[in-house]
DNA sequence: ACGATCCGTTAAACTGTTTAAGCAGTTAAC
DNA sequence: GTTAACTGCTTAAACAGTTTAACGGATCGT
């Protein structure tokens, strides 16, 4: 079962929903009462200036008043002067509607956030979009949230954001083979860049970070505590990552001599419930597991919590390893140790690497950015018992 | 100490901080090359179809092309049907922008954060912002992202958004008393709501959790469960949520005879290291405390994993009781009991009465949405050895 | 003295949409 | 018999800016 979104969960009552439709958003119905005649006193605060005002009051153009704006040298020191004092009398904001209709530039970048229940409230996109979000403002640029919902992608709302000129440019979080529709943006020529997930056959622009190097210091500290009997719980295998991680797990254990056939890995979705069901096939078919690598800390926690359930003491019995070093992780019981995955500048470098695109830049990006590993409180070695 | 935004710690080296100062947004680079005949061949996909050329090849007006599009009634079926032909064979998409500017509309709403490190990857905000973005997602309308942070608001940022018609409305998210700012937008008369935090005397819209009750209900739990001596790890004190926390445990403590003086209590300022710190607080003063109420889940689970440090046992030595129910919870060991506050509800009744406002309602909102207890197992009888 | 160059400014065209006002003919109400 | 409200559509003004060709006057070179 797929933890897709499913709008019946979060459906409400009919009298709710009736109230609601009236709210929808209706092209024929304005909604807001305005006359043409524009510049009255409105509904949403003050009188509101334009800049014709301000070159009226000025007693210059609107070609000045703009060129004033936009630090054009061909106006003279006297005239950025007298405009500017009117500017900041009349208390004048430039239109950034009329700016961007003119300009064919919307300064707006969209996230594309994949349609799980909790993707915004899951600190692992939540860190990838704080990074975006810092770089964007520093940058100039707002950041406009989408949720890649299947009827948002069936009436190609995505590629709408461009055509109807809402953004510049694209961030994908949490994409995988499945999504087909990636390719959309890079056969129209939109800007678009996969954030910490990547395909390597499709030439798209990308940054994660280093997923199989990570991957190998897992491998590293558990075979140097001496486990032998390692499971992987690991995400959905459509991700390119997540199947970085299962090859250099696999490659390891053989490497080691280590049994490491399909009975020594699963399915855990990258959810804690998954996580714990992960841990109920494995320990079912392995009850001598001494080590869990997971392949995200949220399923690292679910293995965590069936294991206490099912009576084994973390990491005394078993040894648990998770991925990505969510804040939280720092204060379960016990700590996890995992591997510390630098989203947050993912998110940064991301923005920057598509600002640079939507300049004009046009050769293809693809960086990988180091990881490390975390130690804590739920890795030990191999007790002598076993 | 504050955990507010600090811009220093994330800053880069120089090299790459010469590089993004090329890369801000500046008025007079335009960036993109483009020219005033506007319609060729541009960087970014495929030639734009204006309602012009649309008008031209349907042999009729613009504007009838536009009421076409709005559905208006005028229109007969055979107009109709010829220009919705030649809007299909174009491939024309309506721009947003002019739309918009003509409108007096951007159907664009704002979500305030506050200027928090891993604000957006906290899953108490990020709920919120979930049950936000999938209704106004419904109601037509985008979401754009705004962090408070200090010289956003000393530059009247966020009352640009506003002037500057970024946005129709704004949603405030975890604001309090020192937030003077919030009054901005109530004088100016822009649509703003506050998303489960309110001002009583500040006569602003909100829609909250009913933190009262929830407070009694974890109250009554622990007395039921025969806990006497009880501490109440709390978060910020200016926020008017905190404080009804705070009001109801020092009501019903007195209630039933108990000592609630100031010793009892401890500011964990909302964060799992203040709820550490906060702990070492209270079990210095009260080395027999039996139960702990933290004002958030995450100020809960940094208190139990001090706890667990500091030799003590959850729940059989102390109980531990959280607030929020967000998701990791069910899954820490031992899992939280803790106050379920419905946030995705929060946001989407947010969302609809701020849509409502700025559709002209004008009636002041206030909503309290109810809670209710999640009994896990981080609470238990108090031991009959006390 | 005449043409070329430069400088600051302006008018006009341009971005792409919505909407009020109007056209001339028909019908219903007063 | 006049008035009003339709009919389906067009025109033109508005929305609020940016950009550019052109212009007049001052400066400069020959």
């Amino acid at each position: 079962m797929e933890v897709l979104y499913n709008p019946d969960a979060m459906d409400m009552p009919d009298s709710q929903a009736d109230m609601l439709n009236e709210l929808v958003a209706k092209p024929d119905t304005p909604g807001q009462v305005r006359g043409r005649q524009g510049n009255g006193s409105r509904a949403g605060g003050a009188r509101r200036v334009s800049m014709r005002e301000v070159a009226q009051q000025a007693s210059v153009s609107v070609a000045t008043v703009s060129m004033v704006l936009n630090d054009n040298p061909r106006i003279s020191k006297a005239t950025q002067i007298k405009v500017r004092r009117i500017i900041d009398k009349l208390g004048y904001r430039p239109n950034r509607l009329a700016q961007s209709l003119s300009s064919q530039y919307t300064r707006v970048l969209a996230v594309l956030l994949p349609p799980l229940r909790h993707a915004f409230s899951d600190p692992y996109f939540g860190e990838l979009l704080s990074g975006i979000c810092d770089r964007a403002d520093k940058l100039g640029h707002k950041i406009m949230l989408e949720s890649a919902k299947p009827d948002f992608l069936r009436e190609r709302k995505h590629m709408e954001l461009f055509e109807r000129r809402f953004v510049d440019g694209m961030f994908c979080l949490g994409v995988n083979d499945r999504h087909h529709w990636v390719r959309d943006f890079s056969d129209a020529g939109f800007p678009m860049l996969c954030v910490n997930n990547y395909f390597p056959e499709l030439n798209l622009d990308y940054v994660v970070a280093d997923y199989r190097s990570g991957a190998e210091q897992v491998m590293n500290v558990l075979l140097q505590l001496g486990h032998k009997q390692i499971a992987l719980i690991n995400g959905a295998p459509e991700a390119q990552t997540a199947r970085d991680v299962l090859e250099v797990y696999t490659a390891r254990m053989q490497e080691a001599g280590l049994e490491c056939d399909d009975g020594w890995t699963a399915d855990g979705r990258f959810t804690e419930e998954g996580g714990a069901a992960a841990l109920n096939e494995i320990l079912d078919r392995h009850p001598d597991v001494s080590a869990i690598f997971a392949g995200n800390d949220k399923m690292a926690l679910g293995a965590m919590h069936q294991l206490v359930e099912r009576g084994r003491n973390v990491p005394d019995d078993v040894s648990v390893v998770g991925f990505d070093d969510i804040q939280q992780m720092a204060f379960v019981n016990p700590s996890l140790t995992t591997v510390h995955l630098p989203l947050y500048e993912v998110g940064t470098r991301a923005c920057e690497l598509l600002v640079q695109r939507i300049r004009g830049k046009t050769e293809n990006v693809a960086e990988r950015l180091a990881t490390h590993l975390v130690l804590r409180d739920s890795t030990s070695i191999v007790p002598g018992r076993r």
